[in-house]
DNA sequence: TCTTTGTATCTGTATATTACGATATATCAA
DNA sequence: TTGATATATCGTAATATACAGATACAAAGA
């Protein structure tokens, strides 16, 4: 430990953020569909909104994902390298 | 979603273990350095007793970790596959 | 048997997370 | 403007997690 307090943190508020099943789906989902805006994802999550809206807060705020406004829209994606290997790496097998 | 919420939350579940900056130095310890006792975790961590072994019950629980007694003290080691891959992904870049 | 050592569990408290309705903000179109 | 739609934020109750002291249990040796 000790030294590495530093990297330990930082990769636990990564992973904090991914351990939950709606915001790995929406992970996953983004990174195997490419973008997508947030109405569309309620939909497929069947959340009300403000909960999707919360969760994508939170994957924002860990720089996992970043939104681009198209109009009323705005379209999500996912923009950090190392969590696109993590879920490769944790959905590899099926 | 739907169908598969059953498989994200199991991996939500073992993520949610592993996004603790103790139990990621334990487990990644325990990858590269094979078995440990409880005690030498502690004087690692620098962490009272019975914190760590909490941290380890969780792991246990999660089926991460699994500890063997020799004597007074038990040694555990990391038996899930899934979580090395993981762990070693997320270390890759060291 | 007693004592010591190593580990686990119990318990209370503090803190964090989750979920969701209500409300706010932004954009577009009529 | 006003209204409709898409998204974000606020307030808050319910639940979960983290921590550490106190206590229990298990094994070994005197």
């Amino acid at each position: 430990m000790d030294k590495d307090f530093d990297k330990y943190n930082e990769i636990a508020e990564i992973l904090k953020v991914l351990a939950h099943p709606v915001r790995l789906c929406i992970v996953k989902g983004l990174i195997e569909n490419g973008e997508c805006n947030v109405t569309h994802m309620q939909s497929c999550l069947d959340t009300p909104q403000s909960t999707t809206s919360q969760h994508l807060q939170k994957l924002r705020a860990a720089g996992i994902v970043e939104g681009k406004r198209n109009g009323l829209e705005i379209n999500y994606r996912v923009c950090n390298d190392r969590v696109i290997d993590i879920i490769k790496t944790i959905f590899k097998d099926n």
